[in-house]
DNA sequence: CCGATGCACTTGTCTAGACAGGTCTGGCCA
DNA sequence: TGGCCAGACCTGTCTAGACAAGTGCATCGG
């Protein structure tokens, strides 16, 4: 088992990438059988188990389905999808070496109304914490974040200083984050988010919407409802596809 | 190894289960020391392999950090991220039962004019493949495509019946994805966008840029450059997100 | 005092064999 | 002919032990 430093990959990696490179060449078109874990097993004089890593990596990353009693398939359908990951905004700006600030628009209790109340799990009237915060890399507006936080989930909300933190840093500190949702859709501001942003009210935005539970309350109950707006003109969402 | 369906789950599911209860209630704050693979062995009465195998998972899971001489490390909370699938409009359409219909505004060859036939890796003035539908479901436009196709990887294109197929269906199987780059912003539509789609020029629109390159070509030529526009109104991504 | 060395502990990986249980096929028997 | 059952073949999972190699600490020798 002894491998230089850079030469030789390990077994499993070898099988995988033999796998991988027929999938892409077409040797194993969407939906095909396979070879068998005994044929590979033979093929590369290696034991089961390292032969049933490769393909259970292959697996988990979706080139492959495999069933108990049929065998191991190409995926169907070359995955015509892409993942795109959202980053905090904070962490993408350092992640470029720019200055990131934050201005602290509003950061109070309020009650809640009553369609609000409903998508926390609330009752009517209940307090809610609610901040409004303008996110500028090197001085220039980027992104209006507009938080309501279910009080039960974080009782020290309100004293927390946001030009140093930001809320999603602060929340998944105090509630272990557990899932989230994402919506993300193109809108024209408000008034008051045109404004805090620098940009025209009919200047399209994008918008994303986001929806976080935790285990600490019950499921389907949001911790924390994020409405994030970005100047369409100067910011992008972008993403990568590998198979 | 005897399970009765739906009761025991295997061994290595109740390491992993028990290692990723331990992260959500915070007996392993981020960045702190977890369990060896020793002491699980001795604490769950499995073998090491077994251990290994869930830990292994959550790494993969970007739950943990493992590193050899060190140790196991709960993941530090850097992953603020949640991850998107942009699906194939025609699929997710049909996966919700509604009809989808497409019409074909343009499909034909055309001399890439300079700036494009850079972004493609052609020489100005060669022919490029140019297709322009108009995807809808129950009647509705949703996505207007504006495809721009590098000749040499799909020869055939400018004869697919594309009131049938898809263009990402037809060039998925022509030449196998290798990489794809997405990007999404918010911005206004073109005149014959906003025409083709039905909305106002002021309408904000969502727009998906993807490029997508492929093994038969040299890395960093895209095969296609795609321009997918939806009414703001009309159209959102959603994405979900799981520790 | 300082550097080198060895040891303990950790993860990374592989092996050979085993049993469980799902799926399909062909042959046997009524 | 029709139904049933035994194998063949597949993946799913586990075991016990092994060697490799990275890390950090304690100890020993100069």
């Amino acid at each position: 088992m002894r491998r230089m430093p850079g030469t030789t990959p390990p077994p499993y990696a070898r099988v995988k990438q033999h796998l991988k490179d027929g999938l892409a060449r077409g040797t194993w078109p969407p939906g095909a059988l396979m070879p068998s874990e005994a044929a590979l097993v033979a093929q590369f004089g290696v034991s089961r188990m390292t032969v049933n890593r490769a393909l259970r990596e292959l697996q988990a990353e979706g080139l492959v389905l495999r069933s108990q009693g049929l065998g191991s398939f190409a995926a169907p359908l070359n995955r015509v999808s892409s993942t795109l990951t959202i980053r905090d905004l904070h962490e993408e700006i350092e992640a470029r070496g720019q200055q990131h600030s934050a201005r602290v628009v509003l950061l109070r209790a309020e009650a809640a109304p009553a369609a609000l109340a409903e998508r926390l799990g609330l009752a009517a009237g209940q307090t809610v914490f609610h901040s409004l915060i303008v996110h500028a890399c090197n001085g220039l507006p980027l992104q209006c974040e507009d938080r309501y936080v279910n009080p039960a989930c974080a009782p020290g909300y309100l004293d927390v200083d946001f030009s140093l933190t930001t809320p999603t840093h602060y929340l998944l500190k105090v509630a272990p984050l557990w899932q989230a949702q994402v919506s993300i859709e193109a809108a024209v501001p408000t008034a008051q988010e045109a404004k805090l942003l620098g940009v025209s009210r009919r200047e399209p935005c994008l918008v994303v919407v986001r929806r976080t539970e935790s285990p600490g309350v019950p499921r389907g109950v949001p911790v924390t409802l994020a409405r994030l707006v970005h100047p369409g003109q100067r910011y992008t969402l972008t993403g990568q596809f590998k198979p």
